[in-house]
RNA sequence: CGGAGAGUAGCGCAGCCCGGUAGCGCACAACGUUCGGGACGUUGGGGUCGCAGGUUCAAAUCCUGUCUCUCCGACCA
């Protein structure tokens, strides 16, 4: 089993990266900070992508899709958003180029220049809050439940494939209601949402909870997250739901008539999820020999390589194969065989153990002689023989198993790394010598919130939602506190 | 924006100190032998040495300038 990849324990931000080139998933691009995603990788995110699109479906969103540019003007009716967002923004000036009077290429023409700049977005809430006004009229026209499926710019200063890019892919929904209970309701249903697909899907378990002001949304009144632990110690912060009160509505003048003919602004909602979730997957489940696809996210669950010597055994072992093929698609399994003959056996397995296909078969003359197949699993590594009849319907538990088997184990990992502190001393310990999240009161302050960072770098993930009341006093300040908070270093 | 490193074949690198025919591994192509854990042999194709100046008979190598990228920090919903 020979590793092309560094191992975690000697670098885990190298490995990581080695992991994304190996496993064909992105490169970096020409452009800096841009990333190409490659077919393998962008059909994992194509399942992810379908997954979620269903699970919106059935909470009764449908897609659309706005302009990729945002006058400038529109950004700052909402304060505290461009705040947020001013510095990080990509901007279009002009629209047309020119032959450069050396002869060297184009230029910019200065004569084109735009009247208002546009800003490529961020994120669509403007845009779409500005074409909301003309939609939204009477309390019958809500709630508008819409998401868009897109890309989006930041222009963040240090980038890392998946995790931080300047353009990304991502979901936005964004939703309008009549009331604020609504769109709390709303909020929070999506967050239910965004929890069943990490947990269900990716395999990966995640806390719930509110963010903090320091950590809110830029024009949010409340923004509630999910947040998963990596293997590194380090917190990722997988998708956010915000509840966006009358604070986009006001800027942009969105308002209805309610049943009491009574004019208000609408309530709001936006909730997101980005390709930073392959970086999230990777870093939950990915080992020293590759990544670790969860079967209900993999592009081929099962790869079946044939063992040959001679053609004429490729062309028996190829029957065999394709009449479990079949049998896997009946059964609405995806399954490869990969009877390449350029590359040989051991190149294969080592391929797809990098890729993280969740089962592999291998089927050579010795099996078909015994009736049996070898079966291996990627997340055990471990192999056996199965008998080769019924090896088809042995596949659904198999996978069952394995996608299962993947949550618990990163949930026991996520329960041993995560501590209770009572004390700032053993805050600070914990979280430079050991990592994971740390639950620890906290007086509430962003001052006190801010001095932790500046200390140890770690910050508040979420306020849980599940968590019970505890008094208890401030590990910094010594306050009182009601509940226990999550901290943690963050991605 | 601060610190470090790197630009030489598709990828990874050596060569630079000490100037003189541009090299190695992988990958690629062909053929043969192989094929149950990243095969081997033979042959072959592929490079304006990031860019621009300068020094020199001669520059990947020395000098000056410049651009880009990566990593670590800072920043970041």
């Amino acid at each position: 089993m020979s590793s092309r990849l560094v191992s975690r324990a000697a670098d885990y931000s190298g490995w990581y990266q080695q992991l994304v080139r190996e496993a064909d998933l992105a490169e970096h691009s020409e452009v800096k900070g841009c990333m190409v995603i490659k077919p393998y990788g962008f059909a994992i995110w194509e399942h992810m992508r379908d997954a979620l699109d269903r699970m919106f479906k059935e909470t009764g969103h449908v897609n659309a899709y706005f302009p990729l540019f945002i006058p400038k003007s529109y950004l700052s009716r909402e304060a505290s958003h461009v705040e947020g967002f001013a510095k990080e923004c990509a901007v279009v000036t002009h629209y047309r180029l020119k032959n450069s009077p050396d002869g060297s290429g184009v230029i910019v023409d200065p004569e084109a220049k735009l009247a208002e700049e546009l800003i490529v977005r961020p994120t669509s809430e403007t845009i779409i809050w500005s074409t909301y006004r003309n939609w939204i009229q009477s309390y019958r026209d809500l709630p508008l439940l819409i998401n868009q499926w897109a890309n989006v710019v930041r222009w963040e200063m240090r980038t890392r494939l998946f995790l931080r890019t300047t353009e990304f892919l991502w979901q936005e929904g964004h939703t309008a209601h009549a009331t604020a209970e609504e769109a709390v309701e709303e909020t929070r249903r999506m967050l239910d949402v965004y929890t069943r697909f990490a947990e269900d899907y990716m395999a990966m378990p995640v806390l719930r909870g509110v963010k903090t002001a320091n950590e809110r949304f830029a024009g949010a009144v409340d923004t509630y997250c999910i947040e998963a632990l990596m293997q590194d110690g380090k917190a990722l912060q997988a998708g956010t739901s915000h509840f966006l009160g009358q604070n986009f509505a006001k800027a942009f003048d969105v308002k209805f008539l309610n049943k009491e003919n009574k004019e208000e602004y609408v309530w709001a909602t936006s909730w997101g999820v980005s390709t930073r979730l392959m970086g999230a997957l990777i870093m939950t489940h990915g080992d020293d020999s590759g990544l670790i696809v969860p079967p209900r996210l993999a592009p081929i669950q099962v790869v079946l390589v044939p063992i040959y010597k001679k053609e004429e055994e490729l062309n028996r072992l190829r029957e065999i194969a394709r009449g479990i093929a079949d049998q896997c698609r009946a059964q609405g399994i995806s399954c490869k065989i990969d009877d390449d003959d350029s590359k040989r056996p051991g190149w294969k397995f080592a391929e797809y153990e990098m890729k993280g296909v969740p089962l592999r078969l291998a089927l050579g003359p010795r099996d078909v002689e015994a009736n049996t197949i070898e079966v291996f699993r990627r997340d055990t590594q471990t192999k056996e023989s199965r008998p080769l009849d019924t090896i088809a319907q042995q596949l659904p538990a198999l996978l069952d198993d394995i996608q299962r088997s993947l949550y618990q184990i990163a949930l026991d990992r996520r329960t041993a790394n995560t501590h209770e502190a009572n004390s700032w001393d053993e805050f600070k310990s914990l979280i430079s010598e050991r990592g994971g999240f740390v639950l620890a009161h906290w007086d509430g302050t962003s001052e006190t919130e801010q001095r932790i960072k500046e200390e140890t770098k770690a910050t508040i993930r979420c306020i849980p939602l599940d968590a019970p009341a505890e008094s208890g006093c401030c590990i910094l300040t010594g306050q009182p506190s009601e509940r226990r908070v999550v901290f943690a270093e963050a991605y």
